[in-house]
DNA sequence: CTTCGCGGCGAAAACGTTTACGGCAAGTTC
DNA sequence: GAACTTGCCGTAAACGTTTTCGCCGCGAAG
């Protein structure tokens, strides 16, 4: 059915080593015959088989990443850079959901473990320890998520909610909610951690709520919180949690940014599209996901004597939902 | 380094062909051995190699997905779907971004051709004679693309439309804008299909305008013509360019629906978390996915004599931003 | 007692590659 | 002119499976 190696080689009057030679590491023919062979491959329209060749090579050209939601567009932002950053350095990807469970996250990474050279994984909810166990399996580079070992791509968020309280507080603002996510998430801890650092440099109160979902009807539940513990600002977890806020606020008549400024995080693009626009802080998604191949590929032909982690910048995106605090 | 079929049948005391038959077609073994075989291949965590195994059936256990854009919701949304449906059957995706570009799109699925046993072909820009010749490479399923002789799933846009303009028409509109996507776009032609048929059978008025860039930009541009034309209704292609029309006229001072009704197409989560809420009409995507990979799933084990189209009903949701026209 | 059938299993071929090894000619060095 | 190198290429083994073929032993049928 398909044409094979075999094929070629016949056409071109040279055997399959040759063929195989003239394809992968043209050095080695002679200028006459790579060229009869490259054209009777063309004329053919072959193609190698990946599979037999990874059979022999060890390599496989596939990398697989495993996100915890295809429906979030955090996590599809970093897919299509992912998927961009890979077929430039001729990789082909497999892409599988874990729908936030750790144990289909950890069965999934290792379904693809025989079939890729290695996976990136996207903010696993997994322990460190069951991390490391995966990692031993195939190649692992970890995106949002750090560990002592394993080379991960990073955003500092904890960076961008250090931006966020600034700016707050320089709108004059003292008394700040912020409303948290899931307590054992990774993003939750690090955004907290920044939020923790710059309350504390500046002295201003905080109201720590939560953890809330971190979806629309978190934000609605999380809003009343907010506004009985005094606060002027609110800062929400997420976009979608912040514009569950908005929703809530807009029902009871308090007004945004007169009454209370709310900031979001993530930069998603509904973020921007609302009214009044909302403050948050961007996610340089894209970036990690093309670190985060490149890690891979380096990982890959490297002696795994070092683990790099490398952190992209955030940046705070001011928008029409902060204001200074009235009187 | 990777344990093997041979490694389980030392373990087990028996052939490779044994242990094959025991994990492939356990009616072959007796049942004594079969349990030996299995515990052997448990105690050693033996996975088999999925390449080597195709190599000699000729089938991959992997499918793939090509989409205009991993950054749309509509396709992640039907990605996640098909991605879900694919493990429960077993099978593995490869997904690849064309970045709407046709000729990409040839090539990535060229290129997925030998390491998957067929593809799922998204709201393909090729023509008509080209998705033939792909078609050749690989088996194919088209999703939200109707065409001859190749399996399809679809979703109903023009009866969306239709639906769309019937409730216009029940409010009372008589004069109507249809905001053009791309004009060469098989939804847009669909979509406008289902409105021209309703059009005429209500008898309305209609200001056709376009195309525009199916983007905000594109409603922001589009909803001043729309007005000069004198609508009391505008239909947009998709939401996002609903919500620039909604932005641009919350500009210029003219209420929606107050002043004029407005309808999206798609049902993407910001279309219900603006204010007011987005009319607009939901599109199966999970299902769409998931008989997307039933078709290519029976595709595969078939004598090929049908190409079944298998469209999945729209919804229209009705919201905030349509109601009875002034005066 | 032969013959046949059959359930269970092993030996080996096959899938499409890559690559170690060796051969052969031509050139280089003494 | 013998002995080495060197460049180019073919032969064959290997990768980890599945599957065809055939062998062996055993019970049933003649």
């Amino acid at each position: 059915m398909a044409v094979t190696i075999r094929d070629v080689a016949r056409r071109a009057h040279v055997s399959v080593a040759t063929v195989s030679r003239a394809l992968t590491s043209p050095e080695l023919v002679r200028p006459e015959t790579r060229s009869r062979v490259l054209a009777a491959a063309t004329e053919l329209g072959y193609q190698p088989n990946r599979a037999a060749r990874g059979l022999i090579t060890g390599k496989t050209g596939n990398i697989g990443i495993v996100v915890p939601d295809l429906d979030n567009p955090f996590f599809t932002g970093v897919l299509k850079a992912v998927q961009a950053r890979a077929v430039q350095a001729d990789y082909a990807v497999f892409v599988a959901d874990s729908d936030e469970d750790p144990v289909t996250e950890a069965k999934l990474v290792h379904a693809m473990a025989k079939q890729v050279d290695g996976v990136v994984l996207c903010a696993p909810g997994l322990e460190d320890a069951q991390i490391h166990e995966v990692a031993g399996a195939t190649s692992l580079v970890l995106l949002n998520r750090r560990l002592p070992g394993v080379p991960a791509a990073l955003m500092d968020s904890a960076g961008g909610m250090h931006a966020v309280v600034d700016h707050l507080v320089a709108l004059g603002h003292h008394r700040i909610a912020y409303l948290n996510g899931p307590r054992t998430s990774w993003s939750n801890q690090e955004r907290r951690r920044g939020l923790m650092k710059a309350v504390a440099k500046h002295g201003v109160d905080l109201a720590d709520l939560g953890p809330f979902a971190p979806r629309y009807e978190g934000g609605l539940q999380a809003a009343d919180l907010a506004v009985a513990a005094g606060t002027t600002a609110i800062v929400a977890y997420n976009d979608i949690m912040a514009l569950g806020v908005l929703a809530r606020l807009r029902d009871r008549g308090i007004s945004v940014p007169g009454d209370v400024s709310v900031t979001g995080f993530d930069d998603l693009t509904y973020a921007s599209l609302c009214s009044p626009a909302l403050t948050t802080v961007a996610m340089p998604v894209a970036q990690a996901g093309r670190t985060a191949v490149n890690l891979l590929l380096d990982w890959l032909d490297s002696d795994h004597s070092e683990a790099p982690q490398i952190v992209a910048e955030t940046q705070l995106i001011v928008r029409g939902t902060t204001a200074p605090p009235r009187e």
